[in-house]
DNA sequence: ATGAAAGCGCTAACAA
DNA sequence: TTGTTAGCGCTTTCAT
């Protein structure tokens, strides 16, 4: 009589015909550290001691070991050495969405520096759900030895009352005091100021920012440090983060007489860039635009764009030095915010003296 | 006295200083199945049995069960279970390059799908070097159940001479027939079939192709396809695989005489957009231009690009179902070829009569 | 329906 | 230097 698993009906009478599913956790009939201590003729902890490179062997044994072990195709069981370890060897990164190239780059950043350690990485993705990432977060963390959050929505409070269960974590593009993780962000006021600098500097004296999504706190330090700065007109239009959203934006622009855009992020100034074309506004001719992330894209719109860069790949590696020293209980535990750094391309440019054929050359300027 | 083990000598007479690193698996003093089960008053199995929600427990010990395992914080060790279990719960993807919409795309799909089933995602990525490659696919392997692998470069032989060891594992982007594992692919051919139906039906009869990098399997069939193409004259440039390769071969391209150029992929494509346009060549009343992938930022070219899309993301939802199946001990080993999908976009329009104002109206053209 | 007991494969005191 | 012996925390026959 056939298993009377869930197995769905093949072909009657072969009961040879599939892998014959075990039950052990040894992948083939895979060897165990035992077989191959019989076969060396040893114990099993000199077994151990070889394969973990213990001095304290005498070579000849750990020849003869070897040997073994290569002969059988020994490879120790990764369940087996993190339970009699206690940690697991991976760390994991959760994310509200991969397909953002900010994240993308911790991605990147956070895999290659643990790798470099022999350690694996376990990624997860939320969809944006607030809700989910901290599921995933406490699920991540239960499946590794540490965790890298990138939670841009989960309220504070949340994390303040999962920060011991999370711990050893370090957030990222985000601080939240007294949750216990150190965190890695970046100072978008820094940002915006050379931004605003480089821009005034070119004669521009009305801007118009693009904004990003309400709920984002990156877009309310962008924008906070906008309507600080001294000596501008700021015109304010909400926007999103999308590209299509930028492009939407376009006529509003033109409408409101600024000499430069300031786009939320890269996807929105990009998008400016489109519509402005269309519409056949000449950048940086007639019109100024910048961005803000640096994304891989931003260097190939036309004309390319001009942007603040932030260190998402670096952001990736030190978020694994961080952890690291978590787990190795070594301190850490104070906060940093990168400096991002403006990149100048070629969709700025001095203010025209006359922007745009439009009548209003009104009196907002100030020279 | 402190423990003997290697723990670096810090600051000598402060025991509490640092967090005390344990031994056991045990993330902090969090609970075992054992506490639970003495709390509850009932035995280790009756826990396990709750905990995995078996229906042959009364209903008042389960209850009991369950107010203790909150009561107590109770969490399932992972890697304990990963060792009485024989599996982890955990699959792996290996790519060459995080940073490659390609790869990117089947890392999302990979990863929602096996979520879905509550399973963890490894990643881990070989920064395009085959050899590494395959050591990576090795120890993404041990540490979870399953693995999928985009090696566009490591040897068939070596491939299958590791087949036994990586499997279960499901090969993407390529074929290795005699390795052990299906592979999820897309049909090259079929793709630039339709991008020469496309182009031929707007005329055009002279194309140059921008060619990839010579040691790409996915150039070599699309250029196979495009000299199979009937009827036309092809010039071939040999480009490479990113946007400054489109860029500098814009020249040529104008150059040759063709009336649309088709790239490699939609970075080329996208390089060639621009060389183009700085050259005062319009585009497409000028010269057409097409791309191969439909990565996210084709969209957003100008003009848009005309491209042939491959489904990343459902390559990484199917591997997870084949993989699924591989691993429950279905069949599934059959090969399949994804067809691309054409996406016309504004990068390519009607050949024009006289389209660029040179000298050379040859014979090529048959009408 | 529940418990006792035997592992899963490895590591690390401790003894020798 | 090497072996012995306990576990690490969970699952799962096998009895009851």
């Amino acid at each position: 009589m056939r298993a009377s698993t869930a197995d769905g009906d093949q072909e009657s009478e072969q009961p040879s015909a599939r892998p014959a599913r075990r039950r052990g956790p040894r992948p083939a009939g895979s060897a165990t550290i035992s077989r191959v201590a019989e076969a060396a003729g040893v114990s099993r902890a000199t077994v151990s001691r070889v394969m973990n490179g213990s001095t304290t062997v005498a070579a000849e044994l750990a020849a003869r070991v070897r040997a073994a072990a290569a002969a059988l195709d020994y490879e120790p069981s990764v369940a087996a050495r993190s339970l009699a370890l206690g940690r697991t060897g991976t760390i994991s990164l959760v994310v509200p969405d991969l397909s953002n190239p900010l994240y993308q780059g911790v991605l990147r950043g956070l895999g290659q520096a643990a790798a470099e350690t022999g350690r694996r990485l376990l990624v997860a993705e939320s969809n944006e759900d607030p809700e989910e990432e901290t599921v995933l977060a406490l699920e991540a963390r239960r499946n590794s030895d540490g965790l890298v959050l990138a939670s841009p929505r989960a309220p504070d409070e949340r994390l303040r009352e999962l920060g011991a269960r999370l711990s050893p974590f370090v957030l990222v593009y985000r601080e939240v005091p007294g949750c216990g993780a150190p965190s890695l962000s970046v100072d978008n006021a820094a940002g915006v100021a050379d931004l605003v600098a480089h821009l005034t500097g070119l004669g521009h004296r009305h801007l118009v920012y693009l904004a990003g999504p309400p709920g984002s706190a990156a877009n309310s330090e962008r924008l906070a440090a906008l309507r600080a700065a001294p000596g501008l007109t700021l015109t304010e239009l909400p926007c999103g983060s999308m590209f299509d959203d930028g492009h939407a934006a376009a006529p509003a622009v033109v409408e409101c007489g600024a000499s430069a855009v300031v786009g939320f992020n890269d996807m929105v100034a990009s998008g400016a860039l489109t519509g402005l074309h269309e519409l056949g506004v000449r950048v940086p001719a007639d019109i100024s635009v910048t961005g803000f992330d640096d994304i891989p894209f931003a260097r190939y719109t036309t004309p390319p764009l001009t942007t603040v860069s932030i260190p998402k790949n670096e952001l990736g590696r030190q978020a694994w030095d961080r952890l690291r020293a978590l787990m190795e209980g070594e301190g850490g535990g104070y906060d940093v915010r990168f400096q991002p750094r403006l990149l100048v391309r070629d969709s700025t440019g001095p203010r025209h003296e006359a922007p745009r054929p439009r009548e209003e050359q009104d009196g907002l300027d100030q020279r």
